[in-house]
DNA sequence: TAACAGATTAGACCAGTCGTCTAGGGTATG
DNA sequence: CATACCCTAGACGACTGGTCTAATCTGTTA
C-alpha cells in the first residue's frame, strides 16, 4: 500500500512537472494533454486516472509551482542573515541567472498564467491573484523593514513600492523574452538598486 | 474597380479588427479562425481569400494594431503643445482610463503577445520585438527631452529609465488584469510622476 | 489459493479546429 | 454580350484534444 502510494505520487509529480516544463514556455492553451504524455511516458488513461480536467491540471500546476516559488521566496527574501536590500539583490540575481541559463525562455509561470488566463477563468484568475497577493506581501515586508534600518529610502509608501517591483521585474521578464537578452533586467536592476530603492 | 478595392478593404479590415478584439482576450492561440468569422459574418471561404493562414492573419493583426498604437503615441508624446512630463502623464491617464472603461480587461496586444508567443515563434517574436524597441525609443526620446528641460530628473540614464518605464507598466496592467481594478497602476503611476521622475 | 477492491491502463470515441478545394455568383470592362 | 477577375459558399479531409468506459493489474484478506 505504501509502495502504490508512492508511485501514485511519483506519477503525479511527474506529470506535474512535466506540465510546467512545458506550460512555462506554451502557455496553458496551447499544451495539450498528449505532449505532456508522451514526454512522461505516461499513458493517456492515467492522466484522467489523477486529474479530473486539464482546468484541474492546470490548477494543480499553479500549486505545484506556487509551493517551489514560496520556496524560493524563503531561501532569498527569507534570509535573516542578510540585510533586506541584500536580500532583494539576491532574488534579482538569482532570478536573472536561471533565465539565463535557460536562454531567455519561459520566465515566471505566474506571470505568465496571469497574463493569459486571467481574462478567460474566473477560476484561475483567483488562484493566480491569491498568490500574487502572498508575493507581495512578502515584498513589501521585506521593503518595509529595510525602510526602518535605514538601507532603502522612506519616502516611498511600502506598498506601493513592493507593486513597482513587482511590476517593473514581470514587465522586463517580457521585453527580455522578446528580445532574448537579459539587457531589459539589468537595466531595470541598475536603476532600482542604484538610484530608487537608496535613500 | 474602386469599389472591389473599397469592398475588399472594408472585409479585410473587418476581420483583422474582429481579431484584435478577440485576440486581446483569449491571445493567439485560443482564438479560433471560426469565431472571428462568426462574429463578422464573413464566410469561411473568404478568410483564405484575404490570408494565406492564420499565422499570416497573426501577424497581419500585428501590423494593425501597431499602425493604431502609432497613432496613439503620436497623439500623447507627439503633442509638442505639452511639456514632456504631461505627455507621459497624458499617455498614462489615457491607458488607464481605456483600460477602466473596458473593465479591467485585454490590455495592450503587443504585450499580451509577446509573453504569448516570444518562446513559440521567432516570426512573431522578430516583428514584435521591433514594435517593443520603437516604442521604447519614442519613450526614451520624450524622456531625455524632459531631462534636457530639467523636468525630469538628470540622474538616470534615458534608455534605462524607458525600459523601466515600460516594463512596470505592462508589468503594472497584468497585476491590474488579475485583481480586476486599476488601483495597481494608479500606485505604479504615484510612485513615477510623485518620485521617481521629478528631480 | 481464490475472491475481492482499488489503482492503473488502454484505447475507442466525439467534438472541434485548421487549412484546402472546387464550384459558383458578381461586377466591371472590351 | 462575352470575358476576365474578384470574391463567396461551404463541403471536405486530416488531425488534435479531451473524455469516458471497459479491461487489467496489484495487493490484501479470507
Amino acid at each position: 500500500m505504501t509502495s502504490q502510494l508512492a508511485t501514485k505520487e511519483s506519477t503525479k509529480t511527474l506529470l506535474l512537472e512535466s506540465g510546467i516544463e512545458i506550460m512555462l514556455e506554451k502557455g496553458y492553451n496551447n499544451t495539450g494533454i498528449m505532449e505532456v504524455l508522451k514526454r512522461t511516458g505516461v499513458p493517456k488513461g492515467s492522466f484522467y486516472h489523477y486529474f479530473e480536467s486539464k482546468e484541474d491540471f492546470g490548477l494543480k500546476i499553479i500549486d505545484h509551482f506556487a509551493e517551489g516559488h514560496k520556496e524560493k521566496l524563503d531561501k532569498t527574501l527569507g534570509d535573516r542573515s542578510l540585510s533586506p536590500l541584500s536580500r532583494l539583490k539576491g532574488f534579482c540575481r538569482l532570478a536573472v541567472s536561471n533565465f539565463q541559463s535557460l536562454n531567455c525562455r519561459k520566465g515566471c509561470l505566474i506571470g505568465n498564467l496571469s497574463q493569459e488566463m486571467s481574462d478567460q477563468s474566473e477560476v484561475f484568475r483567483k488562484r493566480l491573484l491569491e498568490i500574487q497577493g502572498e508575493s507581495h506581501r512578502r515584498f513589501a515586508d521585506c521593503i518595509r523593514e529595510g525602510q526602518q534600518r535605514g538601507e532603502i529610502s522612506k519616502k516611498y509608501n511600502g506598498d506601493d513600492l513592493a507593486e513597482l517591483f513587482l511590476s517593473v521585474w514581470s514587465g522586463a521578464f517580457v521585453r527580455a523574452k522578446t528580445a532574448k537578452t537579459i539587457e531589459p533586467l539589468h537595466a531595470v536592476e541598475r536603476l532600482l538598486f542604484e538610484h530608487i530603492l537608496v535613500p
